[in-house]
Formats: structure tokens, sequence, C-alpha cells
DNA sequence: AATTTAACGCAACAATGTTGCAATTGATTT
DNA sequence: AAATCAATTGCAACATTGTTGCGTTAAATT
């Protein structure tokens, strides 16, 4: 098994997941680290995270990409079966931690991950949008 | 409201669709169509069918995007409420339609869209790999 | 058949993600 | 503290996917 590093860049990435509320593109990451590393690194940082369970990645209906940080690293089985929250208005994207959903399957498929994701539109937007 | 019209493009993907039993990428609509039309216009053959729920659009954890046709257009209230399977083996995704999660959300939220895609071994892959 | 405009082809561009390889650097050992 | 070793990085080059503008074509209606 690999050794995982603690690099300067890896750990300003870190920092930037711990600033934000929402989950971050890996756009949104490569503005907020102002050429810190480069843009190549970022993606394989990202990945190692994943691979990590630091972080989990949100695939968006509209294609879009986003990581948030894993608030559940402590569970045995890790598996993101929580909801994730894509406004249409702000693009702000969400984890909606306690929106766990429940379904049944049909029999002979193997389940590894869950990408659940609803899009609409968040408190902020709903509010001020009347 | 504009009058959409039925070209040999538009006829052709559909046909595609009617054919296939698993979800489709806009490349592998484009390989099956050998040079029916321009790449851009199946981007706006399936702009055009998403919009008149004909097809749906589907997104899965990897980044990539697949579209499938909709077996409920006769519904009133068009929502696409169920999952979606991917094989991470055969990367084929296909509807299942009869798999329709229950969640309960946070107030203050406007839902408008659900992207529900499970990821892990279809049933063909399983049997194959023991 | 004439009219209207949705749809098309083409070229050019933008965004996002990947790969190979030499250079660097974090962690470990001496 | 210096040497070692491989994980990580930067850079350049490439691949894939999706978008836009514009002049032309063709489906539908009159
Ligand atoms: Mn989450
Ligand atoms: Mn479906
Ligand atoms: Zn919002
Ligand atoms: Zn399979």
């Amino acid at each position: 098994m690999k050794v995982t590093r603690n690099t300067t860049a890896k750990t300003a990435v870190l920092e930037v997941f711990e600033k934000s509320k929402t989950a971050l593109s890996h756009t949104e990451i490569q503005k907020q680290l102002n050429n810190v590393c480069d843009r190549v690194t970022i993606y394989r940082i990202l990945d190692r995270l994943v691979n990590d369970d630091i972080i989990h990645k949100i695939s968006n209906l509209d294609g879009t990409v986003k990581y948030a940080k894993c608030n559940h690293s402590h569970q045995r089985v890790h598996i993101h079966n929580h909801a994730h929250f894509s406004c249409e208005n702000c693009h702000e994207i969400t984890c909606l931690e306690t929106v766990k959903p429940s379904y049944i399957m049909p029999h002979n498929y193997k389940v590894n991950e869950i990408n659940f994701t609803l899009s609409g539109l968040c408190p902020k937007c709903l509010n001020s949008n009347i």
C-alpha cells in the first residue's frame, strides 16, 4: 500500500474545503488557491482525497462535478448515502447529510455507491425570489 | 411556443433510442448514426428531446452523461423520480423504473428534479465474475 | 408554389480531464 | 544531519465533451 504524503498543495486544498460550506468544483478550488500549484496537481490531489475517503464526489444533473468534505469518516462502512441539493439559481451544491433515501433494489444487483442529487431552489434563493 | 419539426436526423436518433435497452451517451449515439448528421446536430437534437420530455438525461458519478427514452410521458406531472443503475464493469446504464426513492426533505427547499444513480455490478456482470 | 423559420453544417472556440516524463520534495532510515 | 527512496509535482501536449455564430437548407403551413 502506498504512503500518502502531506504536501503543501494538499494542505492548501484541504484548507479551502474547511472554509467552504458548500461543495466545490475543480475550477472553484483553483481560483481560491492563487497559483499555489498546477491545475493538474489539483486533479491529482482530489483523486487522492476521494480515494482516502476524506472528500466525496458529487455529480450534478447539468454535468458539473463537485467535491465536499466527508463528515462521517469515522463510519465503519464508508458509503455516501446522503442527498445533495443543487440550486438552479445560485448553483451552490450542499450536502444534506440528514436526508437519506430509502429504496428497494431488485435482486442480483451489487450496489457499491449511490449518487442522489436533488435540484431546484435553495432556501436562500427561494426567499429572495418572492 | 416554437414548433418542433420532424427532421431525418431527429427520426434517426429516436430510432437508435428505440433499439437500445440501455441509456446512451452522445458519443454512443454518434457511432450508431454513421454520419447521418453532424456532431453538433446530435447535441441540439438531444436538448430538444429532453425539453419535449421524450428522453431524459442521466448524470453518472464518473462524470459521464447519458440519455434514455421516457416510458412515462403520459404522466401529468413529468418527473423522473426513478433510479438508474450504472455498472462499473460493462459501463451500461439502465433505467430502474420500478425503483423510486422515498425521502424526507427539510423545509424551504423547492425540488424540481431528482437524479438518483446507483453504481456497482449489474446482474450480467455479477454472474460472470464469480 | 411561395413563405416562414426551425433545424442544419461547418468552423472555431471553450471547458474539463488525462498522460508521460523529468525534476522536486516529504518521509524514513542511517 | 545527510542520504535514500518513492510519492508528488510542473509542464507540455493531448483527448474528450460541449458551445456559439452564421450562412444555408428544408420541414411545415398557407
Ligand atoms: Mn455530501
Ligand atoms: Mn430513466
Ligand atoms: Zn440558491
Ligand atoms: Zn455490467
